[in-house]
RNA sequence: GCGCCGUUGGUGAAGUGGUUAACACGCUAGUUUGUGGCACUAGUAUGCGUGAGUUCGAUUCUCACACGACGCCCCA
């Protein structure tokens, strides 16, 4: 048997509809903040990696899957969002557009080689956002409260903002090597790990689990102090904007990202959920001023952010979040000879078209496996078709729940079926208004509810 | 790349170096001559991840590999 590649997945019945159900919150928000949705191409020349996330980041270096076409070009399957929106960025010359900034998301398939485990697959989908020409904090605030607006729609109820600046180039690499220095001296009292961080990445020293408590770490100098005026200035101002929004967040020194294209501010969102893996950020995102430029466009200021969907599905699931996905039929229409099921045919087609969720038999079963698959589905209403009932162009309709059975003539099926599912089982439909904002009675089709409750006089 | 645990039917699983691999759920059919969801009865694996080795004989022991789970590194 051929198996699926390791680390990879197959998303299907109620998983999928949690994704989906993802997806459509995401393209809801995403609307209201007017950023537009972007496709690119999930493979891309291996350089753009190797330039734009950072040649010495793990990323590139040990995770990419990395391939030759027949042509002899060296490709690889993006590991992440932001180097191909960048790109298409420049290509398109979208930094010419008259609507600036500009403001797109994307959500899509991302592939790392690594060795999976909770929260961490080899085959991940993300969505991100970025906002592309804009250098005002108020641009980054945005971002971030987009962010936690989206955890929070999706009813994420504990999640914890670690916010943090990392300066400009220049603070940044003065930074990093009082770090060294700083360390240098001490580093055979801490884990092997740390000891290859020094050189590597000794910002990640900080957040070392194994040296936690040690005290040359806990007196480390922090990033903050190493911001010039205008580095601090404009970290404040993302604070003061995030306040504006009532935005909670916490600012730690220790968050550094694994990308090197950040500068000033960077974050990290992670959900709180009992039983979640070690893996519990949902997402995190920053400020990258001097990508566009490395990749030869423009010197423009960018920022952004990118979620695990994968994740994000997990948390909800652990959180048990209650979804509004439908997880039963209005109709199961039951039939046992050939003429019955060419009337069931029939039928079908009409209530379909009539926009109800309606199912049927196709495996020959008997009366009673249909029934039982009826259950299975949820059915609210049952309708056994006979030939007798045929003739009198009339369907004898069971309520499932309650058991009541009606006889009701063909030419009035849909409104009987229409107002005892819009109307009288579901409560939404009893203000006048249906979900999308229509009025009941209205034609419509944007939100699946094409029969949405008639007016009644 | 490193570490730890695992891999038995559609599902959850028990179990043994040697005739028919428990049990439960599910599914199909019957009791009920076209109205189910309960109950009872019957049926439902040419097979115990793959390959090799030890053995008279392995699903059971050994090794390798693959895959899964979790953790480290790293990241979403």
């Amino acid at each position: 048997m051929i198996q699926r590649q390791k680390g990879c997945h197959d998303i299907y019945g109620r998983e999928a509809k949690v994704w989906k159900y993802i997806d459509q919150v995401i393209d809801a928000l995403m609307e209201k903040y007017n950023y537009t949705y972007m496709r690119t191409p999930i493979f891309e020349a291996t350089e753009l990696f190797h330039r734009g996330v950072g040649e010495t980041t793990d990323i590139v270096t040990k995770e990419s899957y990395d391939f030759e076409d027949k042509g002899g070009r060296k490709i690889t399957l993006r590991p992440e969002g932001t180097a191909g929106i960048v790109r298409a960025y420049i290509e398109n010359k979208m930094y010419g557009d008259p609507n600036q900034p500009v403001k797109v998301y994307y959500n899509g398939t991302m592939y790392r080689y690594e060795r999976p485990q909770s929260g961490r697959d080899r085959e991940l989908t993300q969505f991100g956002m970025e906002i592309l020409g804009s250098d005002d904090p108020f641009s980054d605030a945005e971002i971030i409260s987009a962010a936690v607006n989206l955890y929070k729609m999706l009813g994420l109820k504990e999640i914890k903002v670690n916010l943090n600046s990392l300066g400009d180039n220049a603070s940044r690499e003065a930074y990093r090597k009082a770090l060294v220095e700083y360390f240098k001296p001490h580093i055979k009292d801490f884990c092997e790990d740390c000891q290859e961080r020094l050189e590597k990445n000794p910002l990640r020293i900080l957040d070392c689990k194994v040296d936690q408590e040690n005290e040359i770490l806990k007196n480390a100098p922090k990033t903050l102090d190493y911001l010039n005026e205008e580095s601090r200035d404009r970290f404040e101002k993302v604070q003061e904007f995030l306040d504006i929004m009532q935005i909670d967040y916490s600012i730690n020194p220790n968050i550094v990202r694994g990308l090197d294209y950040y500068n000033h501010t960077v974050f990290e969102i992670e959900a709180k959920v009992e039983g979640f893996g070690s893996n519990n950020v949902l997402g995190g995102g920053g400020r990258y001023n001097g990508l566009v430029n490395q990749l030869d466009g423009p010197e423009t200021p960018c920022v952004g952010f990118a979620t695990g969907i994968g994740r994000l599905a997990m948390a909800i699931e652990l959180e048990q979040v209650k979804l509004p996905i439908v997880e039963d039929i209005d109709l199961f229409l039951l039939y046992v000879n050939d003429d019955e099921k060419k009337y069931a045919a029939y039928l079908a087609q009409e209530l379909r078209l009539a926009g109800f969720i309606v199912d049927t038999e196709y495996t020959g079963r008997g009366l009673k496996a249909q029934f039982k698959q009826a259950d299975r589905l949820n059915a609210k209403f049952t309708c056994v078709l006979n030939s007798e009932d045929l003739n009198n162009n009339e369907v004898h309709i069971k309520n499932n729940q309650t058991k009541e059975e009606d006889i009701i003539s063909l030419d009035v099926l849909i409104y009987y079926l229409d107002e005892k599912i819009n109307a009288g089982m579901a409560e939404d439909f009893m203000e006048g208004e249906c979900e999308c904002g229509h009025h009941h009675g209205e034609e419509h089709e944007c939100c699946g509810h094409g029969h949405c409750h008639h007016e009644e006089e």
